[in-house]
DNA sequence: TGATTACTATCACATTGTGATTCTAATGGC
DNA sequence: GCCATTAGAATCACAATGTGATAGTAATCA
């Protein structure tokens, strides 16, 4: 299965669509967990996933701003979402009726 | 953070309440996830989440039916009711406006 | 030309997940 | 009492994932 890392990235990516790449993404992440998203993590996964074949990533067209090395594109395959797509349900799934899933209090002893 | 399985963990205990014991929350993750709960992920991740304080286990009373080497019985801690809690919630909040997170589908490229 | 900026890459290491196999303690039938 | 049967726990060497400090690279600005 997924990680939950890799959940995470495959979601930013997902969500900036064309203007994804490496810190965009991380920066996307960053605003999703409230500032975690460790540069090791990111680049290492992101080679994962593509090997995987859940995002598909090039070296983008030289940046026409201030500091610019090249970006890493990133576009999320359709092996990507469906992945995704299961990490996602499965969680949900298995979240159910439990009491931090909702604002409905669940069974606690 | 906490990992993807040990939420799952987390999750099926807390699901089963008094009656949470390893096998059983194992039946209930296989349940959640159609299926895959390696033995001995459970068992190690059991021993991980109640060194960080997240679960309490204790050996229950001998069983009284056939069959009865004693049950690890398992209780969420409130600690592991709020990693829980901030797992779901960071997963949630990554998954606003993704396509497979809705039945409404998302700005796909 | 060199300071500054935006970004990618690496690597040794820590943490998490796996599954085949073994161990334990209870019961039921004889 | 004896042992087959059963429910369940534990182990361990290994595979997969996540981390962060540090360094590299290519562009612009003054």
């Amino acid at each position: 299965m997924l990680g939950e890392f890799e959940y995470l990235l495959l979601t930013a990516a997902a969500q900036l669509g064309e203007d994804a790449y490496g810190a965009a993404i991380r920066q996307e992440i960053e605003d999703a967990t409230r500032g975690r998203c460790s540069i090791g993590a990111l680049y290492t996964t992101l080679d994962r996933l593509e090997t995987k074949g859940l995002v598909r990533t090039w070296m983008g067209d030289p940046t026409p701003q201030r500091g610019g090395r090249p970006k890493r594109m990133v576009r999320v395959t359709a092996k990507g979402v469906r992945a995704a797509r299961d990490f996602h349900a499965a969680v949900m799934r298995a979240s159910r009726g439990v009491s931090w899933a909702s604002n409905r209090v669940g069974t606690q002893p």
